[in-house]
RNA sequence: GGUCUCGUGGCCGAGUGGCUAGGCAGCGGUCUGCAAAACCGUGUACAGCGGUUCGAAUCCGCUCGAGACCUCCA
């Protein structure tokens, strides 16, 4: 383990016991994390952006505290059934009819998609990012071991779990808190429902109708994988039949890692997971946004500011820092007001984070107390990775940078070493924050900046106002602002 | 209908029994040729009603309101 003053004991809120409890991996100092990622069909939205960040933030913190972290997450591109009018079919399939393409074609333009917005956010790639259609065999494997062990049934070529014999001996609805009993009358009538047993069993493998275009050859015919049967096999393959973390969002409790719980514990004799993340939803005017509630905004969308609800293009970093400064296990309600408070935060932030690096400390400068900031931050962290109250602790540090850089503090070296770390550690590298203006070109703008602040200061000095207040207001005519200040003239891009 | 969650000052958002969260916006001041930035100061916020307690935003009950899941979804 890294050194660290504070004793690294993180504890985390189990959707499993609904309770947070101390963290402990199965085999120190190694984590496993498995996280369900994307649908590759559409164009990767806020939403996606939630669990990307949120465990992001949890990989980068984990292994900031040493532990050796594989963290996995997936790529569905074999699609889930779909619930509209061609009910039953392929998601992925049903979009490639439509755009009279390759389901493939559509599976590479969205990831690749997917992965441009995701590095755009800083977030990093998970150690393994397995493809769904590049594991068939294993979830047929899966299913065959369900089979065996008597816990599914093949009917016309599709394969059900039997939740019924399952929930005998074991609780389905651990997860979600459910009773097979309230499951009964609640269930919606789906297609194949008439093979099933009880409506509330699930496929594990489905078969392929003549139309369907992604399909695979399988001990039941041609056919494809059942909804939750690839994060199970996945997770399996690469973490193992019991590992620590399994993430997701908070609309996939139920069915999906319910049912994932099930099938893994029949399958492996042991659930999946000791512990059970689920980051909330982020809503527009309250309400959920969606891709099927047709209120999603893409990343794309965010970044151009190219949509009816956005009043400016809002920057990944924006996107990110807005994601952070709310808890991962609270709603997040999406406003141009709450972007744009979140955009000037970030800024104080980075610009002071920039200021740190120049600071000239003074060996006889008083204590500010420091430490204990540090010491905020790590117990904030630790506490389910309360980011926003990490976040405010750093706002206490930014205050002690810009009354030194202001001349109206000092700091001593000690204090100033102490700071630039805890802002490499928490600001750069747990929160993943990046400057935005961290371009090739940048010294060659620092260079001709610096020329025009120079002439500006000379008419200054010979009180030519009308020259220098020129210069300053070509320049902010171009979004670049001026900053005289005790020490000189700064400037930024706003 | 069933299961569950939430309701914090102008906005976002922490906080789970007593100690200033924080950010944005606003107001007053310092600095500045003017400004911007920065700094200092500034807000009797906890949906309502009742209960427990010496003490409640925090625990309990009820009422009202909002949302999620039960169907693919991050």
């Amino acid at each position: 383990m890294k050194e660290h003053n504070i004793k690294p004991v993180v504890y985390l809120f189990n959707s499993l016991s609904r309770k947070k409890g101390t963290f402990e991996p199965l085999q120190p100092p190694h984590v496993g994390m498995y996280v369900c990622g994307p649908t590759v069909y559409g164009d990767a939205h806020l939403g996606h952006a939630r669990p990307a960040i949120t465990f992001d933030l949890v990989y980068r913190y984990l292994t900031h505290l040493g532990y050796k972290v594989r963290y996995v997450r997936n790529i569905t591109d074999v699609g889930h059934l779909e619930n509209d009018a061609d009910e039953g079919e392929d998601k992925i399939a049903q979009k490639a009819r439509l755009e009279q393409i390759e389901p493939m074609e559509v599976v590479q333009h969205f990831t690749v998609l997917y992965h441009k917005n995701m590095d755009q956010l800083n977030v990093l790639r998970p150690s393994i990012e397995p493809h769904a259609s590049g594991h068939v065999i294993e979830q047929i494997t899966m299913v065959q071991k369900i089979l065996e062990k008597g816990y599914a049934y093949e009917v016309n070529g599709s394969v059900y779990f039997d939740v019924e014999k399952y929930n005998r001996n074991h609780h389905y609805g651990v997860l979600s808190g459910r009773k097979i009993e309230d499951l009964i009358s609640n269930t919606r009538t789906l297609s194949g429902q008439s093979e099933k047993r009880n409506n509330f069993d699930f496929a594990l493998w489905k078969k392929a109708e003549v139309t369907h275009i992604m399909r695979w050859p399988s001990p039941w015919g041609d056919g494809f994988p059942g909804w939750h049967m690839e994060c199970s096999a996945m997770g399996c393959k690469y973490l193992g039949t019991q590992f620590d973390i399994h993430g997701g969002g908070m609309d996939l409790l139920f069915p999906h890692h319910e049912s994932e719980i099930a099938q893994s514990t029949i399958a492996n004799g042991k659930p999946p997971a000791h512990y059970w993340m689920h980051n909330n939803m982020i809503t527009i005017n309250g309400q959920k946004m969606g891709k099927s509630l047709g209120n999603a905004m893409s990343l794309d969308d965010l970044f151009t500011g190219n949509h009816p609800l956005l009043e400016k293009a809002y920057s990944p970093m924006t996107i990110r820092f807005f994601i952070l400064q709310a808890q991962y296990r609270s709603t997040l309600d999406f406003s141009n007001e709450a972007l744009q408070a979140a955009e000037k935060g970030m800024k104080k932030l980075l610009v002071a984070a920039a200021a740190l690096k120049h600071l000239t400390p003074d060996s006889s400068a008083p204590s500010h107390g420091v430490s204990s900031i540090v010491q905020s931050c790590y117990t904030a962290m630790n506490d389910d990775f309360n980011s926003p109250v990490a976040l405010a602790a750093l706002f206490d540090a930014v205050r002690i940078i810009n009354a030194v850089k202001d001349g109206l503090s000092q700091i001593n070296i000690e204090e100033h070493e102490v700071l630039l770390t805890l802002f490499d550690d928490f600001v750069f590298g747990i929160m993943g924050l990046l400057p935005e203006d961290t371009g090739r070109e940048h010294e060659v703008v620092d260079g001709l900046m610096q020329t025009i602040i120079d002439l500006r200061q000379d008419a200054r000095s010979r009180k030519d106002y009308a020259t220098s207040d020129k210069i300053r207001d070509r320049l902010q005519s171009l979004h670049i602002e001026i900053k005289d200040g005790k020490e000189g003239t700064n400037w930024q891009l706003k």
